[in-house]
DNA sequence: ACCGTCGGGACTTCCCGTTTAT
DNA sequence: ATAAACGGGAAGTCCCGACGGT
């Protein structure tokens, strides 16, 4: 059994998106570094009490306090309490459009792609903060609509095309349409985790998700003949 | 077939029930007819609020405006802002037991009182504040533990209870556990409907829920030989 | 004919002004006697609690509470809250004044009759809600400018002229001021009194009182010989 | 002659000494220069305030007001009113101790410490805010029993001591009590001022207080022979 | 460049004294 | 005399800049 296809990579968070914009600047490198190390642990506190206090009872002194800094360091690195939380949204979107991809570049079948995906995302739920703190406050609708992106139609475009490929091999039961499941997976899919965390803080997640998963693909994929 | 199942029943809110006994004179029952009224209308205004900005976007002045009064009083009738929350998933609550009720009482086959109870609360979750507000409250853990019941629970053991009968009579598929088939429906309905109401605010529940239904259900029930 | 009982050592408050306006009114004269009584219930209640509380710390609602009324009861007997402190003020001088009258009318030397006043007035304050109330609400001067006698004055005055009928006798000590010794009688009493209920609820207040005043009447009146 | 004997000393308040480890960071005391002036003004405001209207009457809208703050500012410096009320309380304390330092290293006969003790408290209480209003917030009860120490005891017990002391000396009248006189001196002391600030706004009170002292001293101490 | 201190508003909850309808 | 509603503040919290050191 393995809902842990390996599909882990060191990910270091917080390395801002100048990462991009990155030149060589000898010069103030060293404290560039710092400056990074500390921006991701900020991000990481946030994430954690996000993920467990929900945004609007987290404040950024809790923040700060957690760090070990003051409220102006905070402010030194990010504009508002929002861009945090956004940051760690931002945060998880790129992890999974990581893991997505390795999923994708490992050949598997498609309807294999999408059980990997999946079981993938249920562990992460059970240990990242990053990803419990992202789906809150997606969950949470506690940001204002900003430019993030809108939750849970990647996961479902993404499934939703690999789904269409199965169906194109025959993979599919009559009857089932792609995008119809996608939807239904990924909804089932957050809802689970959700439920999961408010009725034991996710303790049965991994179990609870195999016997989900078994019973939604059951009625997705066509009967062995 | 309609998911419509007849299963409705006018449902006073605001019926002073039990805070009343928490306020000042609980002498005299069925006089102030207005002060019901008037609470009543707090609660469907809040409802309302706290069904599309969520509890920390909504203040009492606000409320206290949409019904056109002071926030002093809304605080005549609540003992504070918690307070009305909590009279609103309590009153969830119960609207969902009549329910619960009324579907056992139609002496239907358990899976069909299954697929009633669900399909109604889909009704639901689609026209009435109550219970979207309900669910949002609920899904958001705005509330500090009060004596309110566990979320979700209800539900499970409910349809829990009534997957047992049906495998008792032999009707549910091979291997499938009752407990676990009703905490994924429960579940994946409350993750479909939140995934919905944040996409596209619900507009299209009833026909993601339909189709929902019939893959899990068809996963769940023996197949007919 | 004259129901204008001059003997009025026993003491009823509450009893409204009203009391001049009193008209044959046979009919309704039972319920003026119950609204007597219920004023008089309300000002002793209230006593009560700002005796202990204070009167920032002493709601209407509690008060209300407290006598088993609601709030519209209270308010009306009573046009504000200030006013039912204010009512137990003036109740408190006339109790003072009526000792007063009864300690001059008792024909005893001057200097005895100040004594008396000052032990009499010792031992109200050791049981008497009224009095202990209204010396605080004096103290902590929590009643806007009302047509309140002002506090102190009329003590000081009359044991001034008391003394200086005294001195007239030559029975005071060479060089002591009436008024001086008043004012300084006076205050060390109140002070005497405040600190024993700040320190222990006036329990030794008597005891106190009597080394106090042992002290002070010696400084004053003329050596025997 | 002059109850002045000069016990003066420049006293800083609102050098932040214990309150600042209740704040955030601790750190690099020294530092902030304006801080400390900021706070100190706000305490003097506030004195300001408290003492001629009284804790209930003074908003922090008010005192922020008064020092030409916002209230954040204040919230900065102090956790809440009841926190500067304490501190200054506790400022007068500390000043008091002070002066009864002072007067006791001056060497000079117990009696006469007593005297200039109360002398000069008698001044202060013309002249300083911070001691009017602490003594009216004392007075008053208006905090809630937090960790002060308990008015008037400890000037008692100084004093008792010190007559006690005066008593070996046989300087003390027969017959009297160290402690009792204590109390007595503390308390008419105490009532005097309070009836003094209430009558004229103390305006007679170093001249009141000079004839009470002499009518109190000629009891306690022994005739000249 | 990075971080800390201090201060600024705005807002919210909640309470309380008070009338109006009944 | 009661139940219901009113309105106005009060306290307190939070998010957030504007500086000043290092």
């Amino acid at each position: 059994l393995s809902h842990t296809e390996r599909i882990t990579t060191v990910n270091k968070i917080g390395t801002p998106r100048a990462s991009a914009t990155r030149r060589a600047q000898p010069r103030s490198a060293p404290q560039q570094e710092r400056a990074a190390q500390t921006r991701a642990q900020v991000l990481a506190a946030a994430a954690e009490l996000f993920a467990d206090r929900g945004y609007p009872h987290t404040s950024i002194a809790h923040i700060a306090e957690q760090v070990g800094m003051t409220k102006g360091a905070v402010y030194f690195h990010f504009r508002d309490k929002e861009d945090i939380a956004a940051e760690i949204v931002r945060e998880l979107y790129t992890r999974w459009r990581v893991r997505i991809d390795e999923a994708q570049d490992m050949g598997l079948p498609p309807l294999e792609t999408v059980r990997a995906l999946l079981n993938n995302a249920a562990d992460r739920f059970f240990e990242d903060d990053i990803v419990k703190a992202g789906a809150r406050l997606q969950a949470e609708r506690s940001l204002s609509d900003t430019t993030l992106p809108e939750p849970y139609v990647e996961w479902i475009s993404t499934i939703s095309t690999l789904l269409a490929k199965a169906s194109g091999a025959g993979q599919l039961r009559e009857g089932i349409d792609p995008e119809s499941a996608a939807y239904i997976l990924v909804s089932s899919f957050f809802g689970l985790q959700h439920v999961c965390d408010v009725l034991n803080r996710r303790a049965d997640l991994p179990r609870r998700w195999d016997e989900a998963s078994h019973l939604l693909f059951a009625s997705i994929i066509a009967s062995p003949e």
